[in-house]
DNA sequence: TCGATTTGTCGAAGCGCTTCAACACGGTAC
DNA sequence: GTACCGTGTTGAAGCGCTTCGACAAATCGA
């Protein structure tokens, strides 16, 4: 491997000289770079991750802490995580931390201390923990390591990090008023199985106090039905609801595993969407796109989301930032999947 | 942050001690080692990652490259890639590389110079490629740029690499035998969607080619049908097959995200399994164990292949390792989805 | 024309660790 | 008693880079 002393001599410069035209931290006389931008090419130089990070005490590198979804060893799934959902973010962050210099490690101990370990070996300049739960360990964790980091999700007391996170608040409240505003008077909520709302996942508690709250002030019959993503398990939450004779007209589908199952048990019952019932997906444009039929919905930016959090990361990492919680706003795109219940 | 100086000094020993009882590479007296470890614990020092990569030449870091789904920026996804596998891959990666003191560097680069990148910075001691295709254009970036790399996939040319897979070919033959045994003379095999097959991913080739050797000596009638994963796709798909008057008796599916969708279109026709149709699924076991109705399949065991690639990897460190080609063999496990023809 | 800036380059001092040769010391062998 | 060995420890030399202060040369204002 070529060293920068390499180049240096094949260039008839100081070592220091390839360092500033590297990092252009000083001007340099454009004939001195070129010579030495081409003694790099010929050589194939690529300065030595380690050296550099000894040197000027950065890693260039952004740690995240990913939830592995299906604990290693056995093979079960964790219910509350989607694995598209979590690519959605990965998909954002990623591209984003290369466009900007930065490499990608990955963290999937779920030991709190991971966090400590990355940042005390100077591993990472700074780290995001994605899918954060209301009274997640990893955040005190995080807190207490001192180090740059950005929390994807809210939770109860942040310890003083930024966090980002869709504004699930605002995307109830978005639902409803368009339900409502089309006639609708009973409306709900298809939700994620009963252990994500154990679990304390803020996102699912935010979007019911929206969806709630908006309801209640509309005077629109409101409830939420928790469902795994199985078909026969969808049927089965959904039958009570469904079989009333005051049925709702509406169905608002936040849990994006279950949507093709939520499509199905209609379809069984021969329900016409928007025309006997109108849906609203909440979920990342790529999985409302997919479904047999398209949906109205209300797209989680996740992609968005994961390029914002490496922004926060870069801005916390220069000292910047001082702590904030940004939340990125809900919008519906209409896809013709709701319209005026027929009553 | 502490440094190795400090450890030192709070122990009353030389730096060198310090680093021999981090590593172990001398004999320590009992004495001295525990004052270190003690100082080492009151200072909760963590050896800096660069210096250590510097002064040793190894990073303790394995680099995964990995296909993002989804193209940045766009939101489709690419179809012939199944998140839920591909995480089933880095949750056996993870964990085992983390075991072995190696953290894992994500490059989601579809450059091939990526690999050449992280291997001339001295990133990464090693690389582990997922999804390899055929004519993979990563296969000879990773050989050029001669470092430690393990394939999770066949290519066409290994280019002298070690690579790690399933053996498809002969889970295609396990299929079919399992099936012809119980008087099946018709399989169908639902596959992945015709780009998967143009793309020239290996593994469906060679499930392929194993079960129509096997259905070819075993005088059984056996055709492929590659369908993409939505529901109407599937229905549409396999209707000319399925409506055939001598229509097959029992269906391999080749295709995680459809799975479902080849369930339900099975339902609708109000064909039971496996009195109606024999069903095996060709899944990871989280996956085959999620569908509404419990199936017999052969069980791709993702987590362990990646589990071997890392194995792969150390030992390609070690300068162990003459490029070798592991074929992870199949087993079936019988849920009961098959059965004799009734005819 | 001369001092004051600015511009472009260099040399050297580390960054925190690993590793090698060297050595002190008590124990064995003769 | 001397010669030798193994064990445990040390000091110093780098690993390849960044960065700071110094400095020569070019540019400027008056």
């Amino acid at each position: 491997m070529a060293t920068i002393d390499d180049v240096a001599r094949r260039a008839g410069v100081a070592a220091s000289t390839v360092s500033y035209v590297l990092s252009g931290k000083r001007s340099i006389s454009p004939t001195t770079r070129s010579r030495v931008e081409a003694a790099i090419a010929e050589l194939g130089y690529h300065p030595h991750a380690g050296a550099r990070a000894l040197a000027s005490a950065r890693t260039n590198v952004l740690a995240l802490m990913v939830p592995l979804p299906m604990a290693p060893g056995t093979s079960t799934l964790r219910p509350d995580v989607d694995v598209n959902v979590l690519m959605q973010f990965v998909a954002g962050i990623a591209p984003r931390a290369r466009s900007q210099g930065y490499d990608v490690l990955l963290v999937t101990d779920d030991d709190p201390s991971a966090a400590e370990r990355v940042w005390a070996g100077s591993t990472a300049d700074a780290i995001i923990a994605m899918s954060v739960q209301a009274d997640d360990p990893r955040t005190e964790a995080l807190a207490r390591a001192k180090m740059p980091a950005i929390l994807i999700g809210l939770p109860e007391d942040p310890h003083g990090l930024s966090c980002v996170d869709f504004d699930f608040e605002n995307a109830g409240r978005l639902a409803v008023r368009h339900l409502a505003g089309q006639g609708h008077r009973h409306i709900v909520m298809v939700g994620p199985p009963a252990t994500t709302f154990e679990r304390r996942m803020s996102f699912a508690e935010r979007i019911v106090r929206g969806m709630s709250e908006t309801s209640a002030s509309a005077g629109v019959e409101f409830s939420v039905v928790p469902t795994a993503a199985r078909r026969d398990a969808v049927a089965e939450s959904l039958a009570p609801v469904l079989d009333r004779e005051d049925r709702p007209t509406a169905l608002v589908v936040h849990h994006e595993a279950a949507l093709p199952s939520v499509l199905d048990v209609l379809r069984d019952r021969d329900w016409r969407i928007p025309g006997d019932i109108s849906v609203v997906a909440v979920a990342p444009p790529s999985i409302a796109e997919q479904q047999a039929a398209p949906l109205s919905s209300i797209e989680v930016p996740a992609q968005a989301i994961g390029a914002t959090a490496v922004d926060m990361a870069m801005a916390a990492m220069r000292g910047e930032g001082t702590s904030e919680t940004r939340l990125v706003r809900a919008s519906l795109t209409n896809r013709g999947s709701t319209a005026s219940p027929s009553s």
